[in-house]
DNA sequence: AAAAACAATAGACCTTTGTCCATGGTTTAG
DNA sequence: CTAAACCATGGACAAAGGTCTATTGTTTTT
């Protein structure tokens, strides 16, 4: 799949998509056989931005999803994808609980002052 | 209460917190009768800051923190501070709920695969 | 074949959220 | 009184995360 579909089907800019790209986020290959320099995506490339796009709203960041696809990558040893992810995980609930309490402090703003 | 004070008291450094006052965050008095130009920071403002910092973790954004203050404002009428408010707290949800998914997701990868 | 649509690359540019000077007054402690 | 500590202002600088433009080459459509 070529950059524009990619686009298309993840909602994500191709501009984005680039940028990811430049920063280790996704890869793509360039067919030797082609004789243009267009990148082609796999479809696990369409998975990988749509989770992209949720985690990056969960207030996640590049460098934390690089760290993630990283650690998920082939070479990467099972436990340390674990001890990667659970980190983050973490990180993400400890977020989620700072929400609530912001939500409650919000909320007391609201039936405080009458 | 001075700037120094008021940094100490609520963990938010000098410069962030004239950077949230020249955006709107927060205000200050500068005493007529004092012959320096010092400002002056009530009680409430460490309230705020204290809120702001940990809205901030939850990721809410400087303007969003401002669209609060201000709805909270004297001026402001009090259904419309409410409707500001309660719309935050959606977006906060919202977004603990993305938080949620991303962390399945991250959770499924870690089972997933074996 | 010619135009329209798509792609690559490089680099400029933008916003957000601060942080870090430099300069020049003011206060406070010794 | 003098040095150390504090404050104000203005502007430079920074990192993150994109976005936009220019240029040039490739497909696709008509």
């Amino acid at each position: 799949m070529r950059i524009g579909e990619l686009a298309q089907k993840s909602g994500v800019s191709r501009d984005t998509i680039r940028f990811y790209e430049r920063n280790g986020l996704i890869t793509s290959t360039v067919e030797d056989s082609e004789t243009n320099s267009y990148r082609n995506y796999k479809d696990d490339c369409l998975v990988w931005l749509q989770f992209f796009a949720g985690a990056r709203e969960a207030g996640m960041s590049v460098a934390d999803l690089r760290s993630i696809v990283e650690s998920t990558a082939e070479s990467c040893d099972r436990d340390v994808a674990r001890a990667v992810i659970q980190r983050k995980i973490e990180e993400l609930k400890e977020r989620a609980d700072q929400i609530g309490n912001v939500v409650r402090f919000l909320e007391n703003a609201l039936s405080g002052p009458k």
